[in-house]
DNA sequence: CCAGACGTTGTT
DNA sequence: GTCTGG
DNA sequence: CCAGACGTTGTT
DNA sequence: GTCTGG
């Protein structure tokens, strides 16, 4: 669940509708555009950068006064605190944190002082203490963290639940409907659908963020994140029985969740994460979002909608057309005949909110079909990790092995082997473990 | 003490 | 990093 | 989350 | 089926 979502906006966009909007002010924000800026994309997907709303503490996490800026008052923390500890019970009266004051919490004790910013943070949750860059598969297990997971203690996300909280910035996300398993374990097809708010305004994800910075002295820190998911409410339980944990812009629960001084795991802080309450609008959409590159603003749009109907004219036409020009069987038509209407996409992307600026810089020029892939040229900034360079052919499998006394302990890095499924037969095929490490 | 796990989803 | 298992 | 690959030999 | 890439 929530393993794709949709958000298309700049962050100085997302600064002004937070603010004008939400009431939710916005200290500081990443660039639109340059290294490390969040990806504008209908389609994105776990590895990208996205847009982050936290409180402005230092990478070590709330209570950890270690303290960026705010001159004054180092301390922070400590003050609204205390409330948090383990006592839900009366969640209104006398706890003496502000709890249900005028919640954009300018009048905790210290929250004058707490600043709150947008940042870009990549999706996919990696550990502070990760020496190594893990790759995709292992991102993929951190992409979501479930709201039971957080309840007990110990674990992955012990390090981060407490200090390291933020909500993470969506228009919307997709869930694929399965069809066609009606119990005779039949072939199954996939529905794309979106989720979006009925009232149409911004979604916030409960997330846990995290900041890494691997061996190697002058590397910048990484910055990361998670969704949190839980159980699906009612309108979702068709398409699936999970959901992400979605706060309502500007709430009293999204300020606590938001609150620094609130720096360790409470049962109030859980009592957080539950299925939303607030309407939702829910509906199919083009099975092109399946394909991850895939971006358009068609994607966000009912694929039966009024504006799609072009869409589906031109797909029977290029169809026909393609019938037309017929039987060059081997060559060109088996090659683009990639299944579903994508016809003239294009035209669905004018009636489309703002398709001015629908991608990086990729520039409008569509390069083939309708749907464009969102990717420049080249990889795209600083995004998906270096991996791309050799293949496995060509790196001998290594294993990191210990060199030589010193200090060698740390990292026993498996590299997959090359035989991979080849190699099954030993059956000792343990992958890739890149959470590992030493250090202090 | 050190070594190793630490996660999610979906599918069966 | 913390926690568990041996 | 979904889509797509899943290989070898020999030569540079 | 499993694994990788985005």
């Amino acid at each position: 669940m929530c393993g794709r979502y949709a958000m298309a906006l700049r962050p100085s966009q997302v600064r002004q509708m937070l603010q004008d909007n939400d009431d939710m002010p916005v200290n500081d924000a990443p660039a639109d555009e340059g290294d490390g800026a969040p990806r504008q994309s209908y389609n994105f997907a776990p590895g990208y950068h996205g847009v982050v709303y936290r409180a402005d503490v230092s990478d070590r996490g709330a209570g950890t006064s270690r303290a960026a800026h705010t001159d004054r008052n180092t301390d922070s923390s400590s003050s609204t605190t205390t409330a948090a500890t383990a006592d839900t019970t009366a969640d209104t009266t006398t706890d003496t944190t502000a709890a249900d004051q005028t919640y954009p919490p300018t009048d905790t004790p210290n929250a004058s002082q707490t600043r709150y910013k947008l940042q870009s943070m990549k999706w996919g949750l990696v550990p502070s203490w990760t020496k190594r860059n893990p790759d995709y598969s292992s991102l993929l297990k951190t992409i979501n963290c479930r709201s039971d997971s957080l309840a007990t203690p110990g674990g992955l996300w012990s390090g981060m639940k407490g200090r390291k909280r933020c909500v993470v910035v969506a228009q919307g996300f997709y869930e694929w409907l399965k069809t066609g398993s009606g119990g005779g374990g039949a072939t199954k097809d996939r529905v794309p659908h979106y989720v979006k708010r009925k009232d149409g305004r911004l979604m916030f994800f409960a997330g846990l963020w995290d900041c890494v910075r691997y061996e190697g002295e002058g590397e910048a820190p990484l910055y990361t994140f998670t969704v949190v998911t839980t159980d699906s409410n009612e309108r979702l339980r068709f398409l699936h029985d999970r959901m992400p944990v979605i706060l309502e812009p500007g709430s009293e629960a999204l300020w606590k969740w938001l609150d620094p001084g609130r720096d360790e795991w409470s049962k109030e802080l859980q009592g957080l994460l539950r299925p939303f309450e607030g309407e939702l609008e829910v509906y199919p959409v083009s099975k092109e979002v399946g394909k991850v590159g895939n971006n358009s603003p068609s994607f966000v749009i009912p694929v039966a909608s009024r504006e799609n109907k072009a869409n589906i004219a031109n797909f029977f036409a290029a169809a026909a057309e393609k019938k037309k020009g017929g039987s060059l069987k081997a060559e060109a038509g088996a090659e683009e005949g990639t299944g579903v209407g994508e016809g003239g996409q294009d035209t669905a992307l004018k009636s489309a909110e703002d398709p001015g600026k629908t991608t990086s810089s990729g520039g409008m020029g569509t390069p083939k079909k309708g749907i464009k892939r969102e990717a420049s040229p080249s990889p795209d900034p600083g995004e998906p990790p270096v991996k791309k360079g050799p293949s496995f052919k060509t790196m001998s499998p290594v294993k990191e092995k210990p060199q030589r006394r010193g200090k060698i302990s740390a990292t026993s890095n498996t590299y997959k082997s090359p035989t991979k499924a080849k190699a099954k037969a030993d059956g000792s095929q343990k992958i890739t473990k890149f959470f590992v490490g030493n250090s202090a």
